[in-house]
DNA sequence: TTGAAAGCGCTACCAT
DNA sequence: ATGGTAGCGCTTTCAA
């Protein structure tokens, strides 16, 4: 009695539609998730009662019960970087048009939070995880590996993926940008740089690596602010180093906010660029190719990595691993524009 | 006997970790969720039992017994904006201390899609819907209604709101922007959108009510590229715009980053800015302040907009109705720098 | 094509 | 502080 009078007030559930459609539970089960499997004339009647009703499947139950949740689990560091926003569209397009929901996670750059979002997404029974970056906490990594979804790991490259692993070799791309200046013929090659997360610090041994290769000294020639990486932050270090009495002939800048603060900077310095300084910028941006002079930047393919990892993750998923590799680098490409140039003679 | 075979390769269950720390299910269940509950002993023993498992609670589960999903649906027109990007920022650091997942949805600019997030979001049983925009399909309108969950609709301002409503009045910020042009002594104006979505249609709206209250014409003034907006594009559409005999003294672009991409090409144009022609962008991004000229822009609130949602979201949860209005008018700034200049006399 | 029974893994409620 | 019982709302057998 009293259940039937809570109809009103209770979320509506699949038996309310079967009694107003006066069929079974099941019936209505099926009518809306294979539809060709139940006669017309039933569909029509489950269909109008669904809407009547404003009927809304409760998903817990559905995945308790079928033990299959449709989802993606997705962890990046941060969505404030626009590389990252970027990548998560290619996924979200490719998963999307399969049929998945993405969830996502923001770690921001805890191994922490990363574990924990792992936990969740485990809990949430994700059919895939796709998680930026090769480092975990070894808790989580033993998550991953018991869990037996497929797993994807973005952005770097290790040669020990708990799965599949897509990018590009961050550090490698360091010293191949920082060899770019050097060959350019410059020798006093600043580094600039926001918070050290892992792949700026890949980035950072790379351009170590180059110049100690070519015998040239860094030290003072790492210009340091641990902070986001904005257009500001850029600027502000920039007006550190113009302080100092020897300014370096080019700057690699770990990415293109930063690179963008420096080159305004020395424009409102008078340090032209790049006749005084020649400025590298990283990942390539949409603004690097508008600013005046325009940037030169280091292009990763964060749309490619995204699209590549969401088709790998489909393909493990129906179970067909026969076509995928274990290690796919995407590579990076040197874009040389106005803002740097050769060193004087 | 097949059953405990089989807990080699099943994924581990509560009344596995119970077993293995010989204690009762409901035990490890509180031990989990309110440690205070459960003794330091058996605590200990069932923590060990977890760990040695690598138990990850199966979530499902426990929103269908609980009824509670401890998670917020959020629904974005794109992911690809960083408007939204930074909402969203802001929106997850609100929720995720407060214990909240955030599932977010990307409606791509349609209704039909939003619809089809808003039956999944409320399929989840999320505690709360925060929505962009005041525009959704009838049905979708029902749905969120009969929920009874918090629903939050930002970046516009509605009088007859679902529920709570954060934002600003996009046409009156597009008037106020398109009379600040006006008061420099602009008379020729012209208005730069791409995809004419809700938002950017309001602004343009009010550029029209601006221009006719002021007895301009606008005929031929209004440039326009049925693409996603980027620099390139404000680039392309000021290319065309340069192609007519009669240059506009002034553009109120629909966004900063078209703002930017005009800004560009008038300088390779040869178009000095402001001198020739004045240009004003739309949302305050961060290159504004440090393109050359630096970008007249209007700036609106969207970390605000979305500490905000959030904020209020999680009291309406708490029952706390007492202290929330229905309609929160965040408003907007213009923010005049080098690109806009008086019309010549 | 339709239905009945059983159970997914957890938590609420009531005991002890 | 700990445990037994029941049931959340759906889907997976299996049967008709």
């Amino acid at each position: 009695m009293l259940g039937e009078a809570d109809i009103t007030k209770r979320r509506k559930t699949l038996d309310d539609v079967a009694k107003l459609a006066k069929v079974s539970p099941i019936t209505v089960s099926r009518a809306l998730r294979k539809p060709d499997t139940v006669s017309p004339e039933l569909r029509q009647r489950i269909d109008a009662a669904v809407h009547k009703l404003a009927y809304v499947p409760n998903l817990a139950a559905s995945r308790l019960a079928s033990s299959r949740s449709h989802s993606i689990g997705v962890i990046v560091p941060t969505l404030y970087n626009v590389i990252f926003a970027e990548y998560l569209l290619a996924l979200h397009e490719v998963f999307l048009e399969s049929g998945y929901q993405v969830i996502v996670f923001n770690s921001h750059y805890s191994l922490h939070e990363e574990e924990k979002a792992i936990r969740t997404l485990l809990g949430q029974r994700v059919e895939a995880i796709i998680i930026v970056g090769i480092d975990h906490t070894p808790m989580a990594r033993r998550l991953l590996q018991k869990s037996k979804v497929p797993v994807i790991e973005t952005f770097e490259l290790t040669d020990d993926p708990i799965n599949i692993n897509i990018g590009l070799s961050q550090s490698q791309a360091g010293y191949d940008a920082t060899k770019f200046l050097i060959d350019l013929g410059h020798r006093r090659i600043g580094f600039v740089i926001g918070n050290l997360d892992v792949r700026a610090a890949a980035r950072l041994s790379g351009y170590r690596r180059a110049m100690e290769e070519a015998n040239l000294s860094y030290t003072n020639l790492l210009a340091h602010k641990a902070e986001r990486s904005s257009i500001a932050l850029g600027s502000a270090i920039m007006s550190d180093v113009a302080e100092n009495s020897k300014i370096p002939e080019a700057l690699f800048c770990s990415d293109d906010n930063l690179a963008l603060g420096a080159l305004m900077k020395c424009r409102q310095l008078g340090l032209h660029v790049p006749e005084v300084v020649s400025i590298l910028g990283f990942h390539d941006l949409e603004f690097a190719a508008y600013s005046s002079p325009s940037l030169s930047s280091v292009a990763i393919h964060r749309r490619e990595i995204g699209k590549l990892a969401a088709e790998t993750a489909i393909n493990m998923m129906a179970g067909n691993p026969s076509t995928i590799k274990r290690q796919f680098d995407l590579g990076y490409e040197i874009i040389a524009r106005q803002s740097t140039g050769k060193a004087p003679r």
